[in-house]
DNA sequence: TATTGTTATACTCTATAACTATA
DNA sequence: TATAGTTATAGAGTATAACAATA
């Protein structure tokens, strides 16, 4: 028989991440192995998707649906930070997609170094069609939650990003 | 010079994932990048801090931080099942371990198929370091949120760990 | 027939670090 | 000196799928 997927796995039974942890471990921790699995869930699910529908990968798709909102295109640089990987890691992605004819790197002129990484016809034609998949499989996922409690809870973690961020650059 | 790490990433700057959303999108997608954002940037910083100073990953860790809390062992497929990965990625991550010592294969008479993965002494002495210092880098990161927030938090989360596994399970 | 776990394969993503070329 | 991007390397993690042993 064929192994479960990461997807089956997500689905069909009660234990994750969270499990783990006992009712005396402090309120942080289980907030945070909470968040991990609510991301773990419907990250693993997305991956599976895009492959499936659209036979790409999570982190080619995050670089296209960055340049969607660029219309002017992107450094690397800012890509790099954006997608919160190293710059190496930018460039093969770039590489990748730019064979298959998704993005372009345009020289540009006051700074010979950097170039801008824009969508070509064909990839915005393309991560459209992906985005809005996307966004549709977001809304199901989170459509039993009320208007009210995603509000509440994007409030809420804006505040724990905030709050986060704080914390790791201070110790920087 | 040194590219920066996804850590320092994380770190000095303000754009992220999210960023990519506009505020005409919808409360969920814009909800869904805000929690993606939220994790990977304590993700990375954790990634980075089990390398630096344990010489180890997330899913190593994580595999020995399941076994802490379950003193008789566990089967490879709660594992799998908890660790929301594939069957085959325990039986590599599980060799490495019981190559370094970690944990070990304890045959159970009922059943000759599977085995309990077990921590053994020395595992169980450096998993209990690792815990309690993850814990303590968790505490710091989330240490400016009030009890209150936490709290909301957590209940919000498992709102919405609830509703979509729900979705994932009636679609499957 | 179904389940447990292993193995083999191949691939994506990743960090690190040294490097080039600009600025 | 600092920044933008590339390259090289090496490794981790992953899915897929076929497989053996057992239930």
């Amino acid at each position: 028989m064929i192994a479960m997927s990461p997807a089956m796995i997500s689905k069909n039974i009660t234990p994750d991440l969270e499990t783990r942890a006992v009712p005396e471990d402090h309120l942080s921790l289980r907030l945070w192995l909470r968040i991990l699995t609510c991301t773990n869930l419907v990250e693993n699910e997305i991956r599976s998707r895009l492959r499936t529908d659209f036979s790409t990968t999570l982190p080619r798709f995050d670089l296209m649906a960055q340049l969607l909102h660029s219309p002017n295109g992107m450094k690397m640089s800012d890509l790099s930070r954006h997608m919160m990987v190293t710059n190496g890691n930018i460039t093969g992605i770039t590489d990748q997609l730019e064979k298959e004819g998704m993005v372009e790197r345009v020289k540009v002129a006051n700074d010979r170094r950097s170039s801008l990484i824009c969508l070509t016809m064909k990839g915005k034609r393309h991560v459209k069609k992906m985005a809005a998949q996307h966004e549709t499989w977001i809304q199901t996922f989170f459509g039993d939650l009320s208007e009210k409690s995603r509000k509440d809870l994007f409030h809420a973690l804006g505040e724990l990003k905030l709050v986060t961020r704080t914390q790791l650059s201070d110790k920087a």
